[in-house]
DNA sequence: TCTTGACTTAGAGTTAACTTTAACTGTTAG
DNA sequence: CTAACAGTTAAAGTTAACTCTAAGTCAAGA
């Protein structure tokens, strides 16, 4: 609890230190420090925030809107109703996949019983 | 119902005659017959063979083992035990993700009412 | 007959999301 | 002091899955 390495950070949320460069590169990380030798150091705040990130990206979410999601986050309440709106939206979204899902499951599970 | 033009087939299954000449051309669709100007004519067997690659696609297969699946197919029963394998196997995938989309769902949920 | 339109091909280009490389720097153990 | 190590950067490379271009063919309508 604290403060990570990147192959700390990277341990803990599952991605490669790459893909956190990445990351920061593309702005969904602005506030990754560094330490007096350049190191990135990563915070609590930092990995709940991949977490997040996961989350979205995980439900089908490009990282260019995933950025969009994180200015307006950036932005503080001056901006809540236009990232919850986006949320809501992206909820809509995931619900339909899961509907998708499950009539593809039900298409799966009866070709394996169709036994042809 | 019988014949359909690479354009008709396009709009039945809702993908680009692009994608459709991209699929054969992979070998995901080893049976499109071409008329006597060498024109493709999809059969309702194609098209439901493409409602089913639609289907491995949409759960996360790659195209490389919805070909592999396909070329077990096109073995008949001779393969059948295989090809039932890894639709198994992908049953089971397609149930795991389900869980998680459940899970980033409920993320994404409380977030939205988190107000902040 | 001419042209329009829908097709054909091979091959090049695009996009997202990484992933790797090369060259370099600062920290630590022996 | 030095070697190994873990990080740094900018930029190039990779992969999957399309998507488009260019040049050409064929059939049907004015």
């Amino acid at each position: 609890m604290g403060l990570y390495t990147i192959a700390q950070a990277s341990e803990e949320v599952d991605l490669t230190p790459y893909t956190l460069r990445y990351y920061e590169k593309e702005g969904l990380l602005p506030n990754v420090t560094k330490d007096s030798a350049g190191r990135r150091k990563y915070h609590d705040d930092d990995l709940q925030r991949i977490g997040f990130i996961k989350c979205l990206k995980g439900t089908g979410m490009s990282l260019k809107q995933i950025k969009e999601y994180g200015d307006l986050y950036e932005q503080g309440k001056a901006k809540f109703k236009e990232r919850n709106a986006m949320l809501e939206e992206h909820r809509e979204k995931i619900l339909q996949e899961i509907k998708t899902q499950k009539k593809y499951l039900k298409m799966v599970e009866a070709k394996i019983e169709m036994k042809i």
